[in-house]
DNA sequence: TAGCAATGGCTAAGCACTTAGCTATACTAG
DNA sequence: CTAGTATAGCTAAGTGCTTAGCCATTGCTA
């Protein structure tokens, strides 16, 4: 079953035969497939009025445990976007009642972030759905294959994160 | 090893015991995965003042062959991308003399996106420096395991697209 | 063949990200 | 202690996407 990743490579093929674009069927795919999951992963957010960025920084407080207060620096850490992105998603969470912000009193340059209790109602509700709807994305894959994926995955990862 | 994923998924798992959350770990890292494949794809696009972006639609009209003629339509399609999207990168790649518009005689509403002499030299060049940076990201997969990952993504997709 | 839905391409407006640059607090070295 | 640097958080400006909506042409159908 030839796919649009399949498409490219043949047209390549035809058009550059010198070259060897082999490592597209991987990397290629590894990028569509990303996108895939995201527009699924959406629908389901979308059910709880949530996008992924939204869900991604109430979950983290969330899995942060009671008090459930993390800093902004470590949001954008743990999202991998930027420190205005952070501030400017947190604007938005707190107009709409889902978090609070606090001086750190440990620190008079922090802030600390709250989830408040509409917060933690609505993270709380989307979050079994979320999960479910990953699980069924890999339903298709053993417990064997999915560890097999994960590890090919890791070693991609290492070779990116290595020489940016 | 443990890596970012993995804290997450203990932050869960004492979080929240009785949810299983081993989905994550399969999805949470694909998308890491993917993130960090493109920050490093940037890193060579950058040496010849493209982005990723842009070098999909220049690629796009090199594999479709001689002459080079692609309709805004088809480079949307393979994009993945809104073809409002696609009006604007042809917008700014015309402006940088990288592509011409033409009338499609064909079909009176239609037209054709063409390469330029300077962005068919500019995609040449860019193209070999690119597929080597991949090859360097999967160098340490063998065969085997490329096509182990290919397949296992390829179910993962046609998962995500399935219900969507 | 006249009418109407579908297709192709575009601009406008809105949104979320980025980098640049600001202020304030904390750390560190002389 | 004080000067210089690093850290934390924010706003402003710029970019590239999205959806909404427009116009022109095509193709189907009654």
């Amino acid at each position: 079953m030839a796919d649009q990743v399949d498409r490219i490579l043949e047209q390549w093929q035809a058009e550059k035969p010198e070259l060897d674009v082999s490592p597209m069927a991987v990397i290629g795919r590894l990028s569509r497939t990303a996108l895939a999951v995201d527009s699924r992963l959406a629908v389901t957010f979308a059910r709880y009025g949530l996008d992924a960025s939204v869900f991604d920084v109430l979950a983290t407080l969330l899995r942060s445990g009671a008090p459930y207060r993390v800093s902004p620096a470590a949001l954008a850490r743990d999202a991998m976007i930027s420190s205005s992105a952070v501030a400017q998603r947190l604007n938005k969470l707190q107009s709409r009642g889902l978090v609070s912000r606090a001086a750190n009193p440990d620190d008079g340059r922090g802030t600390l972030v709250a989830l408040t209790e509409a917060g933690r109602r609505l993270i709380d509700a989307a979050l079994a759905p979320h999960v479910e709807t990953e699980r069924t994305l890999i339903a298709g894959l053993s417990r064997e294959e999915q560890a097999t994926l994960v590890g090919l995955l890791q070693r991609i990862s290492a070779a990116a994160a290595h020489d940016t």
